[in-house]
DNA sequence: CAACGTTGGCTAAGTGGCTTAGCTTTAAGG
DNA sequence: CCTTAAAGCTAAGCCACTTAGCCAACGTTG
């Protein structure tokens, strides 16, 4: 029986593809293996298990995340960094509709990559936010904020939750434009 | 052998108690059936199944917080309105983390119930921001946007995704204190 | 009060996940 | 060519959900 050659770089990627088709949830170590032409216990060759295959698909999607924001901001500032950093946030949700619950997950402080991923995801909405000049705890409330807002808009607009027929995307816009306006009058503590 | 004497509704209830101290994830039958005193199959009695629980779960939870919220937020209007039920909504969560997930199902058209919880909630929110003068497209954009910030705070905090020490009743406040300046704000449509 | 039908409980059995143990064979390197 | 680490495999066990089918308790009714 010729082997396949997997590795676990091979393994989460195609488990992030398999992912972004089936969903999140339904991401299971028997599909992944028959997909990938192997035996479901021969995954266990390259990942410990399901939890940790999920964890290091947190770390790949939480990579992408960050690199897309980071991309979209650079060389922009106040408003027009946070619109486009907005907009690449929701079209990485939309488009990876399988990798982006799995950003969610807290990052392992025993796995470096996982830890420098969610670094770089929050310190490029921390860069758009010093355009604001916020910084100290205004900054961290901020970041929370505007996390906050993103995070809960994809994940209603992903589950459906917005059942009214008003156009989505101009939802969205709204949103960031109110966002927008709040870091220009934020709340000031003198943190 | 003596019977239990089971219905739905003490089922659901029960369901939600657990769930609140074990997790929504973690809520289970066989957990459940054993902490009725029951075999498991005996729930399919009172339950179509699991997924069908989680749907009256949902129910539950999605009319108790609506009237927690509406609670909340009546005799009030405007910042006042909006903090009473901001706070009712975090309380709510943070009280019953279980059941606070089991909310985010949207609701099924075929169970009345269902769908008149879901339009409490809502309406609870589209309440409040009559009060800021906004109505038609302009209150749908806002009550996507409120949800969004109070679902994606509490989500995020529920995960232990604020890493930071900064204090995290502060940053909500300050998220709701932003959320008000944005509503007196609100880039209007003409809605 | 007895018979009956409904219903709420049960056991047994099947499916589909994840995981571990232990074997075999490939492929790489001396 | 021989050795060995690693990558695959099968077998088997656990736990969750689900269905089928049986039996006993309870309420109703004659």
């Amino acid at each position: 029986m010729p082997r396949v050659g997997l590795n676990q770089q091979t393994v989460v990627r195609e488990a992030a593809r398999l992912a972004d088709e089936v969903g999140f949830q339904q991401l299971t170590l028997a599909a992944l293996a028959s997909r990938l032409g192997v035996a479901l216990p021969s995954l266990y060759k390259h990942v410990r298990g399901a939890d940790a295959l999920a964890q290091k698909l947190a770390v790949l999607a939480t990579a992408e995340l960050a690199t897309e924001m980071t991309t979209a901001a650079v060389g922009r500032s106040g408003g027009d960094a946070l619109r486009a950093l907005a907009d690449a946030y929701r079209d990485y949700a939309l488009r990876h509709p399988g990798r982006y619950p799995a950003t969610q997950r807290v990052p392992d402080p025993a796995d470096p990559e996982h830890v420098e991923a969610g670094e770089r995801a929050v310190g490029a909405i921390f860069a758009v936010l010093r355009g604001y000049g916020l910084t100290g705890d205004d900054a961290v409330d901020a970041t929370r904020a505007l996390r906050s807002a993103l995070h809960g808009f994809v994940t209603l607009e992903a589950a459906g939750g917005f059942g009214l027929p008003r156009d989505i995307d101009r939802s969205y816009h709204q949103l960031v434009a109110s966002m927008d306006i709040s870091f220009r009058s934020w709340p000031r503590t003198g943190g």
